[in-house]
DNA sequence: CGTATAATTGACTGTAGTCAAACGACGTGG
DNA sequence: CCACGTCGTTTGACTACAGTCAATTATACG
């Protein structure tokens, strides 16, 4: 993201930046929290979650690499939801206050900025479209096809599977229903075991560029 | 959105202004466009449109009342979905360069505009939690919910039903299901019409504040 | 007042939720 | 190294909510 800023606008930076690694399941942030950190991931993956009206948990986003979290605190409102990575996270911390000091005397930075906010509500619009429509192996098929985009084209592509309990939170649906599913397709060999939580992944069979039907 | 400038800031705007109205499903761009206007609503309501996976239509957000539409075109990429007015709304237009140009003059206007960001951000998980999630009776009774908001606390809450067919995009069912759910309604005096298109509407037997489980 | 469009209702089907039990993987401690 | 316990996964039987198809009735608008 700071690969925008000019060199002298990078002259301030460096020592305010640190870089870390989250452990897996780590609580980054609570919902309601003030938070005074903008992180930018360099490894791994992050969920949000929101809960439901009748309390249960629903995966509502996935950051990865590339992505910025906590964006919201630049309005220094409470945070709206709970960020939790999914494995270990390796990330670039910058202080709230430096974001706002840059901001105003970098256009490519508010540029940037303010992509990273469209981005967000992009991927709110395809979590709609794709994973809460249609019948439940749809939706995991299209998470699927999310997770093996993260695999930067690499063949064949092998992903890491989270938990039945994960994937139901992002699809919404039960533990069972996406584990048969999920017992399904490792049957019709969709999904290869090849190591711990670690598949090979072929979606050949389903048809994600079905014909889309224009007015 | 502009009460944030200041008398100076505010001063190049009134000539690159207007204000008029668009009628009743009225399409204000569709998908792929390229806008050159930012809008903001003064009255009526906006729906957002995106297509599943097998071409069927959903709407994804609804902007109302003090809402900004467009602001995507501040990074001259195509919008991303089709936004078609729900009933005559009225609007103001002013063109993204001015935009543009104010933003870096004016560090308020542009923690406004960051604000907006986040606000389509939370509808969208709020629409994802509430609207999405549970059976259909509940979504719609949610939906009805974010329709009397709308009214501002006047007493009893008169609201403008959409179509079924615009229901079910939000809330993803079918028509059938959004009748049989909305005539139950009308049954049992939770919606009474007042109108066409019209009904006093009592939410009193949902409980929407149901209690959250937290941690 | 008549017609096009939308809403309602019925009968049937199918997908996924619920409840419950068995199985498997993994880590800990003996 | 093995036994055990925990947790996650799988599977079955049953139920219920919502989808599908089709016919009928109501509503809005010219």
């Amino acid at each position: 993201m700071f690969g925008v800023l000019t060199g002298k606008e990078l002259d301030e930076l460096p020592v305010q930046i640190d870089q870390f690694e989250f452990p897996p399941n780590y609580r980054i942030y609570s919902a309601g929290d003030v938070n005074e950190d903008v992180y930018t991931i360099r490894d791994g993956l992050v969920k949000a979650i929101a809960r439901t009206a009748d309390g249960a948990e629903r995966i509502v986003r996935l950051y990865k690499p590339g992505d910025v979290l906590g964006l919201e605190s630049l309005l220094s409102d409470g945070c709206q939801h709970t960020l939790m990575t999914m494995a270990t996270v390796s990330v670039c911390r910058i202080p709230t206050r430096i974001i706002k000091r840059l901001l105003v005397k970098s256009p490519r930075l508010l540029e940037q900025l303010m992509r990273q906010w469209q981005i967000s509500i992009e991927r709110a619009d395809y979590w709609l479209t794709h994973l809460t429509t249609g019948i439940i192996e749809s939706r995991v098929a299209w998470l699927l096809k999310m997770l093996a985009e993260l695999t930067s084209g690499e063949q064949p592509v092998v992903i890491v599977l989270p938990a039945n309990q994960e994937i139901a939170a992002i699809v919404d649906a039960t533990v069972e229903s996406v584990s048969r599913t999920i017992a399904n397709m490792k049957r019709e060999k969709v999904l290869v075991r090849v190591a711990p939580h670690t598949y090979q992944c072929d979606l050949g069979k389903y048809h994600f560029d079905r014909l889309q039907v224009v007015d």
